[in-house]
DNA sequence: GCCAGCCCTGAATCCGTAT
DNA sequence: TATACGGATTCAGGGCTGG
């Protein structure tokens, strides 16, 4: 499938808008192969029973709203089954999902997951920096949620923007610990009557970090169980666009509000770190041809143990093996393999510089 | 069951002995509801495609071993049930069991303890301090693995020692995330070659935390995946006892040596899981993610000369400059490095303030 | 004896494009 | 669809060596 079709399909799709209706209905009346990113936050089973006080004796708010009860794990597989299925069919072959849950519903949602062919990428550990402590002391305080990031099928080329997460995390490659706060405060979605709008409410900065690293700029995110709409706030800041599925009124209606105070950012806030991989490629034979190496010229390796002499063809030779810069420098190394670019280096007034040097050269050329 | 009873049976039991064979057999052949604790950590099914190369090009050693491969979800999950189910026989009524696995199989397991009926207490995250990273920066870093603490079913009495895990977490409720090394130098066993014993041996801190904190003195605890017997020289040091069940020659005569050396109450050895606590390091890019600054927003240098912009994946943008707040910071002020804490601000109410404040808001979240 | 620097290693489902 | 090949890619910590 061409970026042109995919383009043309994309007017049929309901953007930044919610759905009122049950998800499994509404995403199969979406066409199939439209969405590059799904988020679910799903209901978690929870098995409440009775209800849970703290030592004070106040009621603590648990989950336990209609939505989310589900007779046996039979009830609640079946749902999983119908709504991954119906999830899967609308994500384009090199899309992707993220689910969230706990330990009552996420071996479900994993399990189910693999069954139906995606394939875990990651899972992810959200460790909340202030969760609800355990109050009768039978348990370790449950202080973290799961995330699980798959692919569409094993083999498919999902979305990866290594360099931006790396960036957000100061220099060092995102770990698959998140820790994040929980979400409180002014973020805190509240109703007329002044209560929390809904129970679980997940915090910006969760989307942040998945958008941005799972997604590019233009791409569809699509969230099921839409709720306040977390995911298409986050979206809309990111330059992405949303579609949200929610059934009950009272939380499509706070969402909308919410989503209409959302600006997005700056063009240029939006533009991220990239890796090395997306810039043009530079034939080494370029050098030779431009005279920034001349043929029979001599390079030295990285530690200057051995040299090879430069071709016409842009093909070195060493030690009788003939070849590109990557093929040479890995028979002398009896390296499975070698970038050459750094590998090589050549002779300026007495100092060895590195050839990579000019291909910066002929980049910066480029723009 | 009364405590007479069981404590009839217990000189049946093959207490403090590596059984030879396959686990589910062995387990088969001692007597029921006889076990107090089971820590077991199956095979992964990790699948593994081609060799991996660090950028250095040395070779990583995989876990490739016979006995983590199976054919097919199907076969793993039959695999799964069979032991667990062998495991429920054996178990005390107010027995507990652990369960260690990656993202490959945790899921298959964690729905087939619901599916038997075990009742989950707390799923617990392993926070590797020193995982191995993704060398081709093509996922998140690994960084952790899931553990899973069940008892045999809803409302028994599990063993639950709140009061030694709060002391362990220096007075603080322990909570579902540990962070701990991986097992390596002295601790890690090597064979005769003086390579690594086993591919997946489990740190001893990791075992001190789970029998310390969920059996009493004098339990025994069963691990049917002994290997090299970390959970036989943790139990033996914590005054319980243990049964092993290891299939494999090698990895128990490697174990039965090391259990002989293990004493019990190694004082040094409980020292050891007490990790010091160094400043959390707070990347900038959660200032960002967490909306407490926001991208396209700009920053002022320390005496006003110079701003930038804050991008969405924590890096800045200054004439012309991108890269981290400590990079832009000392490329504008030309020198050789900068902290870039103290010398970026932001505007609130007309005044300029360090963004070292928001680090600070952040820290004391983590206590 | 101490410190700096080098080397090694750890449960990993780890490439993308042109021909 | 399979093959070929260019060339991009790592963090923390322990042990050992040499000065």
């Amino acid at each position: 499938m061409t970026k042109t079709t995919v383009r043309a399909q994309q007017p049929l799709l309901p953007l930044n808008q919610i759905l009122a209706g049950d998800c499994i209905e509404m995403m199969n009346s979406l066409p199939e192969a439209s969405i590059d990113l799904i988020f679910a936050d799903p209901p978690y089973n929870l098995q409440l029973r009775g209800e849970l006080h703290r030592p004070d004796n106040s009621k603590v708010d648990a989950v336990d709203d209609a939505w989310d009860q589900f007779g046996s794990f039979d009830h609640y597989d079946r749902f999983t089954r119908d709504w991954l299925a119906a999830a899967r069919r609308i994500l384009k072959p090199n899309g992707a999902i993220w689910v969230i849950g706990s330990y009552h519903n996420v071996f479900r949602l994993g399990a189910e997951l693999q069954n139906q062919g995606y394939w875990i990428l990651n899972d992810v550990v959200w460790r909340k920096s202030n969760p609800m402590p355990n109050f009768r002391g039978k348990r370790l305080t449950n202080a973290h949620e799961t995330l699980i990031w798959a692919s569409k099928g094993e083999g498919a080329k999902y979305t990866f923007n290594y360099e931006a997460l790396k960036a957000l995390n100061e220099g060092v490659q995102m770990r698959s610990d998140w820790v994040l706060p929980i979400c409180t405060g002014n973020e805190r979605l509240k109703d007329d009557a002044g209560d929390k709008a809904h129970p679980t409410q997940k915090p910006e900065a969760l989307l942040h970090r998945i958008i941005l690293g799972t997604t590019n700029p233009g791409d569809v995110v699509l969230d099921p169980f839409f709720g306040t709409g977390t995911t298409g706030a986050v979206a809309k800041m990111l330059g992405r666009d949303y579609i949200g599925i929610e059934r009950e009124e009272a939380y499509r209606k706070v969402a909308l509000k919410r989503l209409e105070k959302v600006r997005k950012f700056d063009k240029e806030a939006l533009e991220t770190t990239t890796s090395k991989r997306a810039e043009p490629r530079v034939p080494f034979g370029q050098l030779v041809e431009r005279g920034m190496l001349r043929p029979g010229e001599e390079l030295y390796s990285i530690g200057n143990r051995f040299k090879a002499k430069v071709r016409a063809d842009g093909t070195l030779v060493g030690n009788d093996v003939k070849g590109s810069i990557h093929q040479v420098g890995a028979h002398l190394e009896g390296a499975p393999s070698c970038n050459g670019w750094t590998y090589w280096h050549f002779k300026r007034e007495g100092k060895l510089v590195p050839i990579d040097l000019l291909r910066q050269q002929i980049r910066a050329e480029l723009n």
